[in-house]
DNA sequence: CTGAAAGCGCTTACAG
DNA sequence: CTGAAAGCGCTTACAG
């Protein structure tokens, strides 16, 4: 059925040997005999059982993606540009997701180990991956982290330049003459603490006092979209507009704002003119609501291609036996000022 | 480093084979062996490599789904339902994006092929899929096709209930007082060509004539969302409100209506009161528009699911040397009516 | 019920 | 520059 290499090896009157050094160009060849066995090749019509060598290299060319939340199209996003990037080097992702539950992210984890994964991309559901350096142990493999910042287990890392996102928003809100400013974070971790700093730093700056009441986190549960919307995220914008006297929301993520403005509209506030509305993440819906709302675009194919980029060069590492430090990349952020905040 | 098979089956004073066969339960052993072998497992935390695996049995445990538009979120749900029906059998898909394009899908389904994919799932770009009788011709691996009907190759065939889902929607819009209802199609294929089959049947036994003005196809680009609306739908939209008293429109997909939305908005066409409006595809953003759009839900992730399944089953009957004639099977689709349509 | 052995299709020191 | 040969870690007839 298949042709092998040994048949091409026979064709070619050559040795198995020779015609696997002229495949991979992994030695000199005559030119004469690089002739006879890509002849012999196109002749049966040869291709390589990538079964065969990655079992004899001892890699699966498979990188495992696992992503805290895959219904969030954030990370599907980083995924699109993660493909594109690996797909350069011959690698393919796998994605996985964790459901923000970090029992299944270790649970995957372990799976995609015993499925042979070369390297792993993480978005971590929680900050606490030490369980990482228990499982990678026996059995080394590079890690990069995108996203979220982890702890208790160093690697690379790519994240937004989160607190200069929150500033850059809050300041936007500042300059349009508002002082009662809230911010809401879809949950308590690394990234949403990073915005509400560039937030607080925006306030201190302008001169505004901070109001502890003014700073709420979600609980970043992994909900279908439709039952985000009742979520706490909406309660806290409820409390926020009916008991403060708040001129403006500046919201932590894109799954946040289904939350947020779901409440806005059933309780019929007017945006801007009761409430100037930002949020993180730009998204194609955000221009089909009214008003249209403003949003921190983060760039999330770029971080996947970065995250793509990184874990590469450390799988080139390994094999060159070269070692380096752990590294940090920021991702920018831009502003797109829309009716929502004007 | 890590156990192999061998040093298990040294400690455990059995053979290579009797190891093999306790592992995958594919002879009877004696349980004073059984249990020998498993102890040796476990002291020496073995994990049995699936890359020799594999490559002995021939088979990568990889199935490849080739989406026609990766952008489009309905295809990205369609894969969570697949990855989680897959991974019960053991089998994790490879998602990989065609980007409407037609020799992109061919070389996706080429390179899937010399990786060693095991199946193909495929939401085909155009209808005719000829090509794949030569490519899989040499070596013959299980296609299930979705959402999208292909020519030219005979396989399991994953559809919504496309006539009777644009049926239901014009109903709806008929029993609202609608007589000059228009219809446009993300793009001229099988999919769309139902949905406005649908439509016709809802206007004829209505007694309301079909009008041929009032029936448009887009070109079904991938364009990133914020092009899509300024495309060819876009375009149709504007001149089916500006130039032909229709007062209620029907959009045959998701992303045709990221283009139709942005124009009505843009032109301050009010709905519903000027034009009502329904869609295919229901999205959780549909919700946070003004007003909320109507939708026929589809359910990308029970077809996701179902698609597994019978993959499944082909990579069995391949197996069992059973044949079957390919299958077709139809997913049920829902009304969901919101402001934009009353 | 158990084991010895062949072999899947490659890559890679090693020898010449 | 080329080839003979070992071997990666499994599974699977086959023999007993």
């Amino acid at each position: 059925m298949k042709a092998t290499i040994k048949e091409v090896a026979r064709l070619a009157n050559v040795s198995v040997a020779t015609v696997s050094n002229v495949l991979n160009q992994t030695k000199r060849v005559s030119p004469e005999t690089v002739k006879r066995v890509e002849d012999a090749v196109k002749k049966l019509n040869y291709q390589i059982n990538p079964l065969a060598r990655n079992f004899r290299k001892g890699e699966s060319k498979l990188i495992g993606f696992v992503v805290c939340d895959l219904s969030n199209y954030f990370f599907q996003d980083i995924a699109l540009g993660l493909e594109k990037r690996l797909s350069r080097y011959g690698y393919r992702p796998i994605l996985i997701d964790s459901k923000e539950n970090k029992l299944t992210e270790i649970e995957n984890v372990r799976n995609l180990l015993a499925g042979s994964i070369d390297a792993f991309i993480i978005a971590p559901t929680t900050e606490d991956c030490s369980y990482l350096k228990l499982m990678l142990e026996q059995n080394p493999v590079p890690v990069v982290f995108v996203d979220r910042k982890p702890v208790g287990y160093e690697s690379d890392l790519v994240l937004s330049s989160n607190e200069q996102g929150g500033y850059d928003a809050v300041m936007h809100l500042i300059s349009r003459g508002h002082k009662d400013i809230a911010f809401i974070g879809s949950r308590f971790d690394s990234t949403m603490v990073e915005r509400a700093a560039g937030y607080k730093r925006a306030l201190v700056e302008s001169g505004i006092p901070v109001n502890a009441n003014y700073i709420r986190y979600g609980e970043g549960l992994s909900l279908p979209h439709k039952e985000l919307r009742y979520g706490s995220i909406y309660q806290h914008t409820l409390d926020l507009v009916t008991n403060y006297p708040v001129t403006a929301l500046f919201v932590g993520n894109n799954m946040a704002t289904i939350g947020a403005y779901s409440c806005l509209k059933e309780h019929k506030i007017r945006v801007p003119e009761d409430l100037a509305f930002i949020t993180f993440d730009d998204s194609f819906w955000l221009t089909l609501t009214t008003p249209a709302i403003s949003a921190i675009a983060q760039q999330p194919e770029k971080i996947g291609d970065l995250a793509g980029k990184m874990v590469y060069q450390r799988l080139c590492d390994v094999k060159n036996k070269v070692n380096r430090e752990p590294q940090l990349v920021r991702i920018d952020t831009m502003l797109v000022a829309r009716t929502s905040s004007m």
